[in-house]
RNA sequence: GGCCCCAUGGUCAAGUGGUUAAGACAUCGCCCUUUCAAGGCGGUAACACGGGUUCGACUCCCGUUGGGGCCA
């Protein structure tokens, strides 16, 4: 292990969404190559029950990722306890020391005093921060305020000229004004830290050596300078990596449909593929033609300073893309098991009978593994493996079903069916065609025809891997059904295009 | 409102003073083919704007515009 350590710090107010992934994956792969520690800590100010849930939930979230963390919550380490819910004393009394230091100071100011301030200093057109009003109150004064049962927040004294200069990994040195930076409050008078304050002190303790976080904090960043120097500690390594929006350019919120990798997830993505598409969100690897890494390839290519400063735009296109690449490339009987338990949840088959079927469904998958982008596509793609036909494409009955002479061809093909005892896609094509050759007519005037009628639709895996699959029975049952349809021109039709 | 960050095709993104301005997704066309995919080949498409600096700016500086963030 070498000395680097990193950590994530969600505020666990919903799900892992997209953009906190991305940080959280920057902070793992820069552990994993350096050869530090990930230590995830949560920042959860009260710990009521919805924010122990959606803590639970992001860490399913990272677990189901791929991303373990070295230290933190499960897990344990020397720098507990990991939820800040937790620490409150531990603030409380570093709060004491800056106190003791003379860095900070109590503040008796209400709410509504602090308010009329700000106007008053808007009005005047001066700076609008704390005024400073009592950073130098006497003991008298102390007394007083305490007398009328004022309860004290916490502010630190902060310097009143200069600059407090950040020196960022992906951004350089970003330099803030000292005078545009006032005392601001470190412990609320409820008794909770603020963000700032909760933050270096956990940092520091944790040994944290570079912090790596969303673009957001730049902005925050010299007060927790302001922090470190009253404490006398050295501050840690900035990275502030750029966020992610949401295709109209806006911050990520829910109008915009799946964020969340919980969605991603619902909705058949693969982790691998989230993964690979997020990291290449920002970064971009040493060879930037290759843009299909696994989690290994990405450790050891990993590179701080090759990350971008340009928020980017996520694009679904782009992940479902990718995520059809690896729907076609990851281990069968593992995309089998993902399928079912997909299958299973739209009803498809029952849970019991995944084992039972198990070879089948592996059939049905490799059939349809080219083809489906995700999950629930192949879900959608796969019914007919399960049902027979209620309804027929459109488009495919206006341009195979039309012929009258079509219920008798497919007639034939039933009777030819009916005598092929090896009912393999090999044996079955060579069938076909012979048939075809018989009638006079091309190979496909049979073959379109005969989808439409088994499957319903035009589109989908080669006609005699569906036939292998769906077996003789299945097969014959569903062709006679659909020359009675054509018959008796009663042919249902689907609204949706197959 | 103040401060800070960001700006290359529709999207991601390479580029680091002199390039025919990569690549990927998307899109269009062709090939392959029993359909749909996948795959192969090819095409369309970009340096936000205005000033500087320089022999020469996508690249450096300033401003404008736009987007985002923090604080209030």
């Amino acid at each position: 292990m070498s000395g680097v350590r990193v950590r994530f710090a969600p505020s666990p107010t919903g799900y892992l969404h997209i953009g906190g992934a991305r940080t959280a994956l920057f902070n793992w792969l820069f552990a994993r190559r350096t050869g530090g520690t990930f230590v995830l800590r949560v920042e959860d100010t009260d710990a009521d029950r919805t924010i122990t849930d959606s803590a639970e939930r992001m860490m399913e979230s990272f677990r189901w990722l791929g991303l373990t963390w070295d230290e933190g919550p499960g897990v344990g380490g020397g720098f507990g306890p990991y939820f800040q819910s937790q620490r409150r004393d531990i603030y409380a009394k570093y709060a004491g020391v800056l106190l003791e230091r003379g860095e900070a100071y109590r503040c008796y100011c209400t709410p509504e005093e602090l308010k009329a301030a700000r106007e008053e200093a808007k009005r005047s057109g001066r700076f609008v921060g704390y005024n400073g009003r009592c950073r130098h109150l006497s003991e008298e004064q102390i007394r007083a305020f305490e007398a009328e049962g004022r309860k004290p927040a916490l502010r630190l004294k902060t310097p009143l000229t200069g600059t407090t200069v950040v020196k960022d990994i992906i951004h350089g040195d970003v330099s803030f004004n000292n005078e545009e930076i006032s005392d601001f409050v470190i412990m609320k008078s409820d008794g909770y830290p603020t963000y700032n304050f909760a933050c270096v002190v956990d940092d520091h303790l944790m040994g944290i050596t570079h912090v790596i976080r969303a673009d957001e904090h730049l902005s925050n960043t010299p007060k927790q300078l302001m922090i470190y120097r009253a404490f006398g500690w050295t501050p840690p390594e900035f990275a502030h990596v750029p966020m992610i929006l949401a295709p109209d350019r806006s911050k990520l919120s829910k109008r915009h449909g799946a964020q969340s990798v919980e969605e991603f997830r619902d909705a058949g993505y693969l982790p691998e593929a989230i993964v690979n598409y997020i990291a290449l969100l920002g970064w971009t690897p040493p060879d930037p033609s290759r843009e299909i890494l696994s989690l290994e390839e990405m450790v050891r290519q990993f590179d701080l300073n090759k990350v971008s400063a340009t928020p980017a735009v996520y694009d679904v296109t782009k992940l479902t893309w990718m995520n059809g690449y690896y729907m076609r490339t990851i281990d069968l009987d593992r995309l089998t098991g993902l399928y079912a338990d997909f299958a299973v949840r739209s009803s498809l088959l029952q849970r019991y009978e995944v084992r039972e079927r198990w070879e089948w469904l592996k059939k049905v998958v490799s059939a349809l593994r080219e083809r489906a982008r995700t999950l629930t596509e192949m879900v959608e793609a796969s019914v007919y493996f399960f049902r027979d036909p209620q309804e027929f494409d459109p488009a495919g009955v206006k341009k195979y079903f039309q012929d009258r002479n079509i219920a008798n061809l497919l007639r034939k093909c039933v009777d030819t069916l009916k005598l092929v005892d090896n009912f393999d896609a090999a044996t079955l094509e060579v069938r076909y065609r012979e048939l075809a050759e018989r009638e006079g007519v091309k190979a496909s005037a049979l073959i379109h025809p005969t989808r439409l009628a088994i499957t319903g639709r035009t589109a989908g895996p080669g006609l005699f891997e569906i036939m292998e699959i769906l077996g003789k029975d299945a097969v014959l049952r569903r062709m006679a059904k659909a020359a009675d349809l054509i018959e008796s021109d009663a042919i249902p039709l689907s609204s949706t295009a197959s």
